[in-house]
Formats: C-alpha cells, structure tokens, sequence
DNA sequence: TAGATTGTTAATCGATTAACAATC
DNA sequence: TAGATTGTTAATCGATTAACAATC
C-alpha cells in the first residue's frame, strides 16, 4: 500500500528528531520517539513501517539503521534538481538556504524578470531563458515564489516544461493537472490563523 | 462551538478566491466556491457557518457580505502588532513583505544578533532589545527566522516575553506551553514530500 | 408554482488510538 | 522466565460527504 500523505509528511519530523539526538543510544522505541514528538506511539510505529526500518521486540529500533531507512525513503541521498521562480526576498533567501541538500533536493537554479536580479547570482537566470534550463537539466520540482499575478502563467510554463511538483508560495490556489503534485505555503494564512488564535484567547 | 483548526485554515483560502474574482457578482453560492476551489459544497457552506455569513436559500451568499464576514472572522480590520526573530534571507524577506497587511498583522519589529543587519532597516533591532520592544509594543505575535540551533532558546525568550503565538520557520519541533499556540513552516520538509511524490510516479 | 440553494441530520470514510498476540 | 516492545487487528474518533427538509 502507498504511504498516505499525511503520513509521508510526518517523516521528515521523525527524521529531524532523530538526527537532532546529541548522544544516540544504539536503540531507540517507538514510544522515547512519540513522548518526545507529542504523539501517539502506535502512529509513530505505523508510519516508521512504511519505510524499511524494522524493529526488535523488546529493544526497538536500531537508531542508525531507522535514521538510514527514513533517508532512503525520503530520497535523501538522491540528488534531485530543483528551480526557483521569481529571485524576490523570498526566491533569494530560499536560494541561499542550504537545508535542502538533507533531502537530496539541489536547487540548480532561479530566475526572475528583473535584469537587474541576473547578475546577483550565476545560478539567475532570466525568466526567457526558463524553457531552456528547465528541459536541460531535466528539472522536474520547482518552487514559485512570484507575486499571486504572475503564479498561475508561471504554473502553466513550469508544468509545459515538464515539471511535475510545485512549491506555491504565491497565495492563491493553482490549476493543474492531476498527475502534477502542487503543494501550497501561504505564510500570511498561517499568520492569519495564529491571530484567530490569539483573539479566541481572549 | 469554536471552529475546528482544520476549518480556519480553510477560510484564508475562501477569501483569498472571493477577492481575486475580478466581476464580483452580487451573489455567490457554496457550490460555485466548491468548484472553483476543488472542494465539497458543503464542506463549505459547514466552514462558511462558523462566521457571520448567513446564505439565502435558492440565491446563494451575499459576495460583499461574506468577504466582510470573513474578514471580520479572520480580524483583517484588527491591527496585530507582529515580530521576526532573525533578519536573515527569509526574516527579511518577511519583513518586506506587505501581504500581511491582508489580515490586520503588523509586523513592527525584526531583531538579530548581527549588528551588522540592525542598519538595514530601522525596524530592526539588537536581539538584546527584544524584551524590551515585545514589551513595550504588548506584541502576542512573533515568526521564529533563526537556524534551528537557536529556535529553541528564542522560543522560550519570547514565550517569557509575553508572546503566544509563534509562527516557526526552523526545522525541528518547538516545546511550549499548551496556552501558546505554534504553527510550523518547513520549507525543506515540504519540498522532500514533493520530491518523494516525484520518485513514487517514476 | 417550480427550482435552486441553504442548513442540518445521518451515513460514510479515513485516520488515530486501544487492545493484544507475537517475540526477542 | 519475565518484561518490554513490535506489528496487527478491532474500536473509536473526527472530518467529509450524502440525503433531505426548509425556504426564498
């Protein structure tokens, strides 16, 4: 059976955990993880099975051989191409983060509009040369970090390129077609939510 | 009853749609929603009910009327003074961004520890002026921008700070108290459960 | 009136949790 | 052996969907 999303997305939570530990034990149980994580330890024990990792009654799981299973499982030791569209605030600081290549994911390139933005970094390009680069380097995951206006033609450009996962930063819900994965960070939604929350309190 | 998390998140994306149609109808029905947005129709109506929005039966909801109860809901006309730990790439960013303003969220203030960044904008300050700002500006809201070894510290200052809410950007889970409520944001993450979707299709 | 739509109640579906046999 | 832990099967819980009466 294919691992449901909700739970694929848990993994790499167990897998920052894990890699966090600053004196690993040889073993570790599914319950040390849930008690640390906040969850229920027959979760924890599910979604661990739909990777390889197997543990041992009584002992648990060998924490190196769980640490590996989630990597494999993840991809982690892939080295998968990914681009960046529109090299604003948020396109250049996602540029210049480093925490993807933990999951193998290696952003090959940017580009933007804006002349101006092309000579910051030799990995920005100009957006006429997107068809280009995305079909050279046979990219298939992207991220889209335009302004709302410009998301859905850049989506249409991404998907005709070939490009079958997409980032969404931009907020508003994206048309494509379902053998393309989309998912969507709306970061004022979120901080929307938080505010509610706080009011509630109230 | 309080809405369920689950809705609340749902509604941004309602208002989100309602603003982007350019020839607003007067009236707008739950089904046309659900269309447009890929969802069930009554799953909307459910999570338009938790507002003020009232629909009338064979003529749908009022456009004007729910964009205004939604954003009541949502406090949009509220202003929620809010901070950002960590001026780097994407504290920045956050700090320039103006869709915030959408929602009532004020973002007054960054702090980082790099003198160096606390001249770039005069809204940014020392981390060591942090109490004292958060304080004196009564801010509840606060978005966590530092690397993850620094996550857990910073959470807790602010937490003593007054703050409760957290929006966190680091990768790993934060520990606070069930009375502060924290959302989290892991970009990588994100783009790992992408990059596997990718891998399964193969 | 007839028909479209709401809002609510009941049914379904999926995810989580509880219970427990297997086992090291 | 006794005890801790896994992995699985059954029960529960919550969210979504279906059905439908009310109504404009």
């Amino acid at each position: 059976m294919s691992i449901p999303i909700i739970s694929l997305q848990r993994l790499p939570i167990y897998l920052n955990y894990l890699k966090s530990l600053d004196n690993k034990d040889k073993y570790i149980s599914s319950g040390a993880i849930a008690r640390a994580l906040g969850m229920g330890e027959v979760l924890v024990r599910k979604d661990l099975a739909f990777t390889s990792a197997h543990g041992k009654s009584r002992t648990g799981y060998v924490t190196e051989e769980l640490i590996s299973a989630l990597e494999e499982f993840l991809g982690c030791n892939k080295s998968v191409p990914a681009a960046i569209v529109g090299a604003g605030g948020l396109g250049c600081a996602l540029l210049n983060y480093g925490g993807f290549k933990n999951y193998g994911i290696n952003v090959v390139a940017a580009f933007d509009n804006d002349p101006k933005k092309v000579n910051i970094s030799e990995k920005i390009y100009p957006e006429s040369a997107l068809k280009g680069e995305i079909e050279r380097q046979k990219i298939k995951l992207a991220v889209i970090c335009v302004p709302a206006s410009a998301a859905q033609e850049v989506c249409d450009e991404l998907i005709a390129c070939g490009v079958t996962a997409i980032l969404n930063f931009a907020p508003l819900l994206l048309k494509a077609p379902p053998q393309v994965s989309v998912r969507n960070i709306d970061v004022a939604a979120n901080l929307a939510v938080l505010s509610s929350q706080i009011k509630e309190e109230l």
